[in-house]
DNA sequence: GATGCGGTCAAACGACCGTTTGAATACTAG
DNA sequence: CTAGTATTCAAACGGTCGTTTGACCGCATC
C-alpha cells in the first residue's frame, strides 16, 4: 500500500488507497473510514477533496483510465498503420497497455482488479460512467475486430467481444495470482503470459 | 421475483429473493433489510431461520451449487464413459448444467450471476467456503481436461482453465442481456449461444 | 383447557455508515 | 506582520446496518 507515503499528496493517498481495498472489498464493502485511516488522512478528507463517495469512485477510475485509454489507442493506431496487421496485434494493443500500467505504477495492478470489478457491477450509474468514458476506445477496438473477422455479423461479434473482453480483464486481474516458475523473472513471465492471453482469445474470436 | 408468493415457505421466499437481490447489487450492498421487504417476511425471519448474514449467503450457494454439482459430475461421468469423447464434450458437461439450470429454476438465471459475483469477490471466507464445497468437481474436470490437453504442462493447464472458468461464468451470467434474434426461440437461442461458448473455449484450450 | 413449541412480530440494541459543521491550523499574498 | 484562503481536525449529524430481545401467535399433545 505505498500511497501511505507521508510525501504523497492527502488526494493521492486517498485515491491510492481506495484504489486497493476497492479493489479488495468492493466498492460498497470498503468505507471511507477504512480508506481515511489507512491513508492516515482526516475522515472529512474524501468529502473535501472528493464531494463524496461516489465521486471518489469516479475519480479513481479517470486517473487511471484516462492514460490506459491514451495508451490504448496508441497502440491501436499503430497497428491500424501497418497495412498487413493481423488479430493478434489488436488484441495486443488492448492487452499490452493493462499489462504495462499493473507494472509500473505502484497500484497499477489492484486497479486491474477495480475495473474487474466494475465489470461484475451492474450498478446503472457507474455503468454509464465508465460508457462515457471508456466506450470510445471500445468502439474502436470493436470496428478493428469487424475488419479482420468479416465471417462474424455484427451481433455475433460484439457479445463475441464482450466474452472476450470479460475474459482479459479477468485474466488480468489474476495475473499477480498466477504463480510464476522461480527461474523466470517477472517482466518475462509477464510477457509470456500475455502472448498466451493472445493466442487464447484470437483462437477464440477465429472459431 | 417469483418467491415473494405467499405458497412458499417463509425461508424459501428468503433464499430466492436474496438470491436476486445478491446477484444485482452484491452481497454487501443487499442489505437483509431490503432483503426480507421484497420477501414480505420480517426482519427477523433471516436470523432465526439462517442465524446471520453470512450463513444466507452460503445457504443461497448450497441450494443451487448442490444440484449444479451433481448435474455437472453426471454429465462428466457420462463423458469418459464414451472412449471417443473429445475437448468439446468436456466443456458441454460444465456449461450445459449451468445453462439449464437457469433456465427452469425461476430464480436460476439470477444464481448463475451470483457465481459471477462471486468470482469477483476476493473475501477469503467466502472463497474457503467455495473451494470447500466446489472444488473437488473443478478437480475432476481439470483431470478429464489434462488427458485431452497432453501438450500442456500442470502450471500451463491450471491458470488456462482458470480463465476458461472465469470467461464461462461471466459468458453465462450475461446470458439474460445477450438479445436474441426475434424468430428464434428462447431455447434454440441459449442451445446455439452454449455452442459458441464451447467452441470459443475449446479453441482457446487448443491454442 | 393447560402445556410446550416452532414461528412471527414490533421494537430496540450498539455499531458503523456517508456526510456536515465549525473551530483550529498551514500556507500564501500583499 | 497581516489578511485571506486552503486545508486539516475532532465531533457530531441522521440514517442504516446486522443482530437480539421478549411478547405474541397458531397448533399439536396430553
Amino acid at each position: 500500500m505505498p500511497p501511505s507515503q507521508p510525501n504523497f499528496s492527502t488526494k493521492e493517498r486517498i485515491l491510492g488507497v481506495a484504489e486497493t481495498l476497492f479493489a479488495r472489498h468492493g466498492f460498497a464493502g470498503a468505507s471511507l473510514r477504512q480508506v481515511t485511516a489507512a491513508a492516515k488522512v482526516n475522515l472529512a478528507a474524501v468529502n473535501y477533496h472528493f464531494g463524496s463517495k461516489e465521486s471518489l469512485i469516479e475519480e479513481v477510475f479517470r486517473r487511471r483510465l484516462d492514460e490506459l485509454n491514451r495508451y490504448r489507442l496508441a497502440a491501436l493506431a499503430a497497428v491500424n498503420a501497418n497495412p498487413e496487421h493481423v488479430l493478434e496485434d489488436v488484441l495486443d494493443a488492448f492487452v499490452r497497455p493493462a499489462l504495462e500500467q499493473s507494472m509500473d505504477s505502484a497500484g497499477g495492478a489492484a486497479f486491474v482488479r477495480v475495473l474487474a470489478r466494475a465489470y461484475a457491477e451492474h450498478d446503472e450509474r457507474l455503468r454509464k460512467f465508465l460508457s462515457d468514458n471508456y466506450g470510445h476506445v471500445l468502439r474502436e477496438f470493436a470496428t478493428a475486430f469487424a475488419h479482420l473477422l468479416p465471417h462474424l455479423d455484427k451481433e455475433e461479434l460484439y457479445w463475441r467481444l464482450d466474452i472476450v473482453a470479460g475474459a482479459l480483464t479477468y485474466a488480468m486481474a489474476d495475473f499477480g495470482m498466477i504463480k510464476r516458475r522461480g527461474e523466470t523473472s517477472e517482466a518475462t513471465h509477464r510477457e509470456r503470459t500475455a502472448e498466451h492471453l493472445i493466442r487464447f482469445a484470437a483462437a477464440g474470436l477465429r472459431a
